[in-house]
RNA sequence: GGGGACGUAGCUCAGUUGGGAGAGCGGCGGCUUUGCAAGCCGUAGGUCGUGAGUUCGAAUCUCAUCGUCUCCA
């Protein structure tokens, strides 16, 4: 038997066979924002476990599912996995207790002959009805009430929850912690948990009471590698047919094997292979930062098994080999999930070595002083901030036969994570509770833009309608909901933006005006706004075309954003895009217009539209039934899927024009774009900015760089001829110098015109060399007075230019300060000017230093 | 969402309580030399991320802003 690949089919037949609905595993990346992950097969479900359930009754899966509250337990334990996959049959107001306790038992017994002495149940302390029903089953010393800590599941402070029954398999003794205690609940190998059944029956109220809720519901769930780990009587999830291999892989190929790294970087390499998959990036916040410290640890893991430059892609990569008959997206990704990896393991080595370089420092002071320990405060803004691990800081010390300050290290960080609070983004507005008795709302804008429609609700205090039918497109795939205005008798309601929430169409805006509930009304779209996200929209097409065209078929979408104003694409490719590239992309987009090939959009079978090659964005949700939407004749130039609205005729969308290329994260670029008017706006604008420039430059328009450059060396000719005159002025007309004979010295005073201090200093320097005597600069402009005084090297021990220029400087109503030999100063008090002056005559002809 | 750090020459960076914008590599010119990342001399190259403020004076201090790096469930 492949344990693997035969398991998944019996449970999705025997789940068949029951009349569950099969539903495909959903993206790692769940759509609500509150959520990092997808951590659970019911994650799909959540809202019909919320009761929110259309005609589902019966549904089953196989859910990738990722982890990372343990993260630290990952291969040290027999059974954590930061990704994992897990099996799940549900009910929502179906079954319950008793078929999904008999379904379990008899899928593990009679289906995958799991030893039936060997399994126990647990059930929630006061859950009479399942201990009875499993009393039908086995023996009831193999079944154990625990507390809720165990055996009772919530989903939130509030709503549904209930109690719950574990399968548990025992895998003997000698998997035991062999304390007389031991037994179920317990927290060593020996009772492994393989099922968990949740019944939820209770909705729990704000004051934390339970009510009954009105349709109970099944959510279940089996780890796949834990099951697989007992069909096989491995040690651990390691040994299992999808993470073994990993093992052996790196057991024969790396340089240094140690079990643990093998395991970490074994599950690692997996999950982040899969997360980037589901189109996530590495960055340093939210979900993207998981990612990055999965990679980053992984990346850890193999410098400990002696590797020396990256390679959790070669892992990766064997990750995805073994994979992708079950998840086909991690082959046609695999490009890309390889350069990501690579790119972060890069990016994690250079961050190693600039912040090494900082530990070379306090390397050498260590030693200057004399200490042998580098203290936790460094260690910890050694990995805080500059993101060096503790373990290789230490890695490094010990090779300068030094130690850290681990435990210290360890207590701040401690410390860090208990003070912090990290939130995911806010959840977006649902109107879910308003909405939720309505039907759905028929849409009939593909086919036209205005509809006669009866009003059925009003919603968020006045600001949403909702129409039994609609011309106004939701927002949805990237395109943006539709504007518009919607008629009444009794006035009008102008809609700013579409929504839609469960098939129900929801109108946002202001009225002027009365409308109640059954008005007939008229809905009228924008239709310019609209035609302009069409042009859009298909002209995003079109440029995925020419982007699979030209640069190959290594590009996928990984996002885009198609609104009335400008269109942006985001898609994987690993360097920017050079200005050749751009042009050759406009070049082709724009033949593809001008061809005026004609854009059809047909409904059909996910199945026919996957056979004539249908392009689906990975992230998308699709149905049984899809919208095809193919250009050009029989779809020669591009087929997707695609619920939006489109052109006619390619020829609709004008002029295309590309007006930025960047990178949003390692491996995917963005292209922003204009069609039609906007783009004709935009070539305008530049023509304008061109001609304004032109006309200010004196020159016609062809001649505008040739022109600047000529104007930039004129400016910089001109800059360096003032430099040298104001210096010639500064060095030339001894008359204006006033000569002071001192006790030590000879003090040269000189007034200049409104100059830059670069030629005051420059006097000086020129002054006291040539005569070995003191200078003072000064000049008067603005109501300001600056000056500076250099000492010659003479008067380096009895003088501070300083302090001098600082008393000088508090006469003319300012400060000053500066080294001993080179002082700065000014005030805003010019007329005070003759004083100071008679102040610093006085100092050197008495010789007196000043003290301050 | 919250901490921390950094933006100075083409690149890597230095610039010590505010007081002359620097080094190394690279570029260019010359000399020397037929040996692999050669040597010597000279030279150009900077809105110190951007904007405001404090100050006689800001790369340096304060605030805002943009960008990069990094840590945290």
């Amino acid at each position: 038997m492949n344990y693997d690949k035969d398991i998944r089919k019996k449970f999705r037949d025997y789940f068949d066979e029951k009349a569950h609905l099969w539903h495909e595993s959903m993206s790692l990346i769940p759509d609500d924002p509150t959520m990092l992950f997808t951590t659970a097969g019911m994650v799909q479900f959540k809202k019909h476990l919320l009761g929110e359930s259309g005609k589902l009754k019966r549904a089953s899966s196989i859910q990738k599912c990722l982890r990372t509250t343990d993260i630290d337990e990952v291969g040290k334990t027999t059974r954590h996995l930061t990704f994992f996959e897990m099996y799940g049959n549900f009910s929502f107001g179906d079954y319950f207790k008793r078929e999904a306790i008999a379904w379990a038992w008899e899928f593990l017994t009679d289906h995958l002959e799991l030893d039936k002495e060997k399994i126990h149940a647990t059930v929630f302390e006061t859950d009479d009805e399942a201990f009875a029903l499993w009393e039908e089953i086995i023996p009831f010393e193999r079944i154990h009430r625990l507390g809720a800590e165990d055996n009772f599941w919530n989903m939130g402070d509030t709503g549904p929850c209930g109690p719950c029954s574990e399968i548990l398999y025992d895998r003997g003794e000698e998997y035991g912690c062999s304390l007389p205690e031991c037994a179920p609940g317990c927290e060593c190998d020996r009772y492994l948990e393989v099922w968990n059944l949740v019944f939820a029956q209770y909705d729990r109220q704000k004051d934390g009471s339970l009510k009954d809720l009105p349709k109970k519901n099944i959510d279940t769930g089996m780890g796949l590698e834990r099951l697989n780990q007992i069909l096989m009587s491995g040690d651990s999830v390691f040994d299992t047919p999808t993470l073994k291999p990993l093992i052996d892989k790196a057991q024969s190929e790396a340089p240094k094997f140690n079990l643990l790294s093998a395991k970490i970087l074994a599950d690692h390499s997996r999950a982040a292979a899969f997360m980037i998959a589901d189109g996530l990036s590495p960055s340093n916040e939210g979900r993207g930062y998981v990612l990055r410290r999965l990679l980053r640890r992984a990346a850890l893991e193999t410098r400990r098994l002696g590797y020396k430059e990256a390679s959790v892609w070669n892992y990766a990569s064997f990750a995805i080999d073994m994979m992708s008959d079950f998840y086909p997206l991690l082959k046609k990704r695999a490009d890309h999930i390889l350069l990501v990896c690579k790119k972060e393991e890069e990016a994690f080595y250079s961050t190693i070595e600039s912040s090494g370089k900082i530990l070379n420092e306090y390397i050498s002071r260590m030693k200057e002083s004399g200490q042998t320990e580098l203290s936790a405060d460094k260690v910890f803004k050694l990995y805080d901030t500059y993101g060096l691990p503790a373990d290789i800081t230490e890695e490094i010390l010990m090779k300068e036969s030094l130690k850290m300050d681990r435990k210290g290290f360890e207590v701040l960080l401690k410390e860090r994570s208990e003070t912090t609070d990290w939130k995911t983004h806010e959840s977006k507005e649902s109107y879910y509770e308003e909405i939720k008795d309505l039907e759905p709302t028929e849409f009939v804008g593909y086919t036209s833009l205005s509809s006669e429609a009866r009003l059925m609700k009003i919603i968020d205090g006045g600001k949403g309608i909702v129409l039994d039918k609609t011309p106004f497109y939701a927002e949805a795939g990237g395109q943006a909901g539709d504007m518009g205005i919607i008629q009444g008798e009794r006035g009008e309601f102008m809609v700013e933006n579409t929504l839609e929430e469960e098939g129900v169409y929801i109108h946002k805006g202001s009225s002027t005006g009365d409308f109640k509930e059954g008005d007939l009304l008229r809905a009228l779209v924008d239709c310019d706004s609209r035609r302009a996200s069409e042009r859009n929209h298909t002209a995003t097409h079109i440029l995925q075309s020419a982007l699979r065209e030209i640069l190959g078929d290594h590009v996928q979408q990984n996002g885009s954003l198609v609104g009335p104003d400008r269109l942006r694409f985001d898609f994987t490719h690993p360097e920017a895009l050079t200005d050749k590239e751009i042009q050759i992309i406009e070049d082709r987009v724009n033949a593809i217009i001008l061809k005026n090939l004609p854009v059809e959009a047909d409904e059909m079978s996910r199945h026919q539209a996957e056979k004539k090659g249908a392009l689906a964005f990975f992230g998308g949700k699709y149905g049984e039934r899809v919208r095809a939407v193919s250009l050009g004749d029989a779809g020669d130039i591009s087929i997707e899927l695609c619920g939006g609205t489109h052109l006619r005729y390619t020829g609709e969308a004008g002029f295309f024009k590309i007006i930025s290329e960047s990178g949003v994260a390692a491996g995917v670029r963005r292209i922003e774009a204009l069609t039609g008017i906007k783009a004709l706006e935009y070539v305008r604008k530049l023509e304008s900015l061109l001609n304004d420039s032109a006309r200010l430059l004196k020159t016609p328009s062809e001649a505008l760089v040739e022109r600047i450059e000529k104007l930039q060396e004129e400016l910089k000719d001109a800059h360096h001829k003032i430099n040298s005159l104001e210096n010639k002025i500064a060095s030339g007309g001894s008359a204006e110098e006033k000569r002071v004979t001192g006790k030590d010295a000879t003090l040269i005073i000189k007034e200049f015109p409104s100059v830059k201090a670069g030629v005051m200093r420059g006097w000086t320097d020129r002054a006291v060399n040539d005569n070995s005597a003191a200078a003072f600069a000064y000049s008067i402009a603005d109501g300001k007075v600056s000056m500076i005084l250099k000492l010659p090297l003479s008067l380096k021990d009895k003088y501070n230019a300083g302090k001098i220029i600082s008393e000088i400087a508090s006469i003319v109503g300012g400060k000053g300060g500066g080294r001993p030999d080179m002082g700065q100063g000014g005030g805003n008090e010019p007329q005070q000017i003759e004083s100071a002056l008679i102040r610093l005559q006085d100092i050197f002809q008495s010789g007196t230093d000043v003290k301050m």
